[in-house]
DNA sequence: AGGTGATTTCGATGACGGTCGTAATATGGG
DNA sequence: CCCATATTACGACCGTCATCGAAATCACCT
């Protein structure tokens, strides 16, 4: 009892209410972090950190978690050690209609981005 | 007939074809620019360079029309010693599906922005 | 307990971009 | 031809941000 065996470790989430569309758009200005949206669209599940194929550094990439999740763009919690990442779509969509939607399609239609590794 | 009279200065445009989504959301991401789009969209007419109402002095408008023109989201055209701006909706619906009506829409929710002068 | 893999924290660095003021240029009117 | 107005071009400044590497932390497995 010294220390908590399974802490289940909290993560920190704004209300979309309290997310600025500003704080959104500069979230999503990034190729990087409309990578980590789009990746986690296309899986159609949630993701772990390590599973997104950026070409960026582990370090960087926890960087943009946190801008997308302080922007209300993804939801973080962790499972054992790693921790999973899952798309806000429905809260989103209730803040700013259509937006994601259209971001996504956008990303969709224009592979060549921050989207592959190599 | 040394300088012609009417010189009809002309303003160069990208086709939308061109323009990555990149570049449209790193013009959409700074909050002084979609308060032109805004106010733009707002007035449901062209508007001369000087009539929008920005916190921003006029020579860093200018920047901020070039960034919009070069990311094809205006249009801009001389009439006298004015300079006219015009939203490219219809071409934008084309190219980038649902991405202005979301953002007018947000930002027409959220008024509190750098719509204002004052 | 120790090892391994996943993720974070920290600090540093370098680049980019928004901002301004001033001087220049164009237009239209007297 | 000169002036007032509208917009631009230039150069400078400064803050912010994406990026990285190294070291730390946490969870799980043996």
């Amino acid at each position: 009892m010294t220390r908590p065996r399974t802490a289940a470790r909290t993560v920190e989430h704004p209300e979309l209410s309290e997310v600025s569309l500003q704080q959104v758009m500069e979230a999503l200005a990034d190729p990087v972090r409309r990578g980590v949206v789009s990746q986690l669209a296309g899986a159609g599940e949630d993701m772990s950190c390590g599973r997104f194929e950026l070409p960026v550094s582990p370090s960087t990439l926890t960087h943009h978690f946190g801008v997308l999740r302080e922007a209300g763009v993804i939801r973080q919690y962790y499972v054992g050690a790693t921790k999973m990442n899952a798309l806000r779509a429905e809260e989103m969509e209730e803040r700013f209609p259509g937006l994601l939607p259209a971001l996504l399609a956008a990303s969709a239609a224009e592979p060549a981005t921050a989207t592959a590794t190599a």
